[in-house]
DNA sequence: CTGAAAGCGCTAACAC
DNA sequence: GTGTTAGCGCTTTCAG
């Protein structure tokens, strides 16, 4: 062992424990844990005795070894993507929040929105954690069996999974994209062009499989398609490429708001665009910074604060319930018409 | 106890362990531990044998389990504020991946600037942390002296302590907004004026002494103080009625770039005001937003991606060599500038 | 209401 | 190299 023997009396290192406020106070040790439980069968006189020498050992209840005996933890892993996208910045002060709300606390596991999160997931499966939340990443199959047989709840939110076994919280992307087509058609726009976020990424694809089906009901289809990942660098590339073609499109489709800010300014600031005139651009999540009248972008917006709050309501639901059914949710969103599109008629 | 006796041979819920290991490979449970501990005294076949049983079982070693017996944890408690702000998004992003080169992980606890964090720390000392990193709060004396008492690493970032024994990080605040001001002054401002933010913070403060002190040194003083608590929507407010003014000033230095921008922005859409020609705007930090050509603001640079990189290397050593002395780093910053503020000569 | 005792899953001496 | 044993700090029966 590392440290000294408990009985004795030199000052160990480390915080105090149970035992020695017990042998402080006089009681047995078993007293000072009923005293920190709240429906505990112990005598006010106990109780008062033993917060008092507690508090002068400066003594707290190890969280730790508290959940290892009552095999759960109030500790929630969070897989969430590259936080300068506000959008994620966003969505993780929420989901921290409404955790703790619930009397969790998010620990936090960075995760590149391209990246194979398995070996992340695997981690976070050694922490025995109360549950997890997956932004914008999802189980392997193989890994959300695990989860389902060892009874650890699991919510994706912004990313529906190919399975149905475990929950998931989305906005409304088919509908949404839909919406932007129905308003860029009726703009009457020649040339309309999509910018595609992470090709692998489910947003994507029913952002995409929405606006491209409108656009066919309407007899119409892309007329330029790129594809920047959803990162802010590779779309300022794409827009310097795009815009500088004879054939430029007059309105382009971003699959988020953070390409759409990053090309809206590349048209402005390097092709003498304005946006709404020249050019239409739309965005898809209304971020903080979408509203701002240096932006000012048309988009469609994505209830984050309420997708955070349910993620947090049905994971919480989940771990009280730990054999209730998968949930799947989507939340509708609006289109929000700002200045960076042409408006119809 | 809650389960059922290890040796019942019938499906128990939860996750297997290294029990369950053990006895279907036939070795003891110690076999399977060291098996799993990188330097341990275990044979190739033994290993081998043990580390397949454990995949078929899915065994994980259970890290909870592993942090109590060697009294230490590679969890990080993370305290910062409003991820609203870009500052603080870049740095928890840039801080969590530090953290993970280390082999840490950061647990999150949202932490509004304005707020009393004691009950905070109290919690964040229940988990038996590996340590601390405060970002833009501090310990009370009491609450340091006890981390220090208990061997618990504590670095402060982008906040000073009253007291010397827990190591900080901050940028050049002092120095940094002295060079904001020798530069409004060089541009022959008449009215300069300060945005102040939390007026409780360390950054605040020194940021406000070295902008008037330097000022001062000209034979100047403020024309006009505001105080904005370091908040995007209070700093729309105060713009709007500062800037209403008839004595309203011709440069005005924001305590960072969060609220400089919304002042910007404020100055821009709803005075017609060109900033770089009617106005002066600095802010101080350089956020992402500043450097782009919709606001182009001239700020002083706070080194985000260094400033996390020490924290995290300084608790790391902290953690590494228990009886280190607390540091005091300051990174230096620059001025960027750019075009929101009128240039000298 | 209270103490003694048995573990949660694991690591680290300690013998062999 | 390997198994046995004693805990880490706590909760929870189980007697009394």
């Amino acid at each position: 062992m590392a440290r000294q023997p408990t009985s004795d009396a030199i000052a160990r290192p480390g915080p105090p424990t149970a035992h020695d406020v017990a042998r402080l106070a006089g009681v047995s040790q078993s007293a000072v844990s009923r005293s920190f439980t709240p429906g505990a069968s112990v005598s006010e006189k106990t109780r008062q005795k033993v917060l008092k020498t507690a508090k002068e050992l400066g003594y707290r209840p190890n969280l730790i070894a508290r959940s290892l005996i009552t095999q759960r933890s109030n500790l929630i892993g969070v897989a969430i993507p590259h936080l300068g996208n506000p959008f994620y910045a966003t969505l993780l002060e929420a989901l921290s929040e409404d955790l703790a709300e619930h009397g969790y606390r998010a620990m936090l596991f960075p995760a590149p929105m391209s990246a194979f999160v398995d070996p992340l997931i695997e981690e976070m499966l050694s922490f025995r954690l109360g549950g997890l939340i997956l932004v914008s990443s999802s189980l392997s199959s193989g890994l959300a069996e695990e989860c389902l047989r060892i009874g650890l709840p699991v919510v994706q939110v912004n990313r529906v999974s190919s399975r149905g076994t475990v929950s998931t919280i989305v906005g409304d992307n088919r509908g949404g994209a839909a919406q932007v087509a129905e308003f860029l058609v009726a703009g009457g726009h020649e040339r309309i062009a999509y910018m595609a976020g992470l090709e692998a990424s489910s947003t994507n694809h029913d952002r995409e499989e929405g606006f491209t089906e409108c656009l066919a009901r309407h007899g119409r289809s892309l007329s330029h398609r790129v594809v920047a990942n959803y990162s802010a660098e590779q779309a300022r590339d794409h827009a310097r490429i795009l815009l500088a073609r004879p054939d430029r499109p007059d309105a382009l489709f971003c699959a988020n708001d953070h390409m759409a800010i990053a090309v809206l300014s590349v048209a402005r600031a390097e092709f003498g665009l304005v946006p709404g005139r020249d050019i239409s651009i739309v965005g898809f999540d209304d971020t903080r910074l979408s509203a701002m009248p240096e932006f000012s972008l048309t988009t469609f917006r994505q209830p984050v604060i309420e997708m955070a709050r349910d993620a947090a309501d049905v994971l919480h639901r989940m771990i009280s319930a730990p054999d209730a059914e998968a949930t799947r949710t989507v939340l509708p969103g609006e289109l929000v018409i700002r200045g960076s599109a042409r408006l119809p008629g």
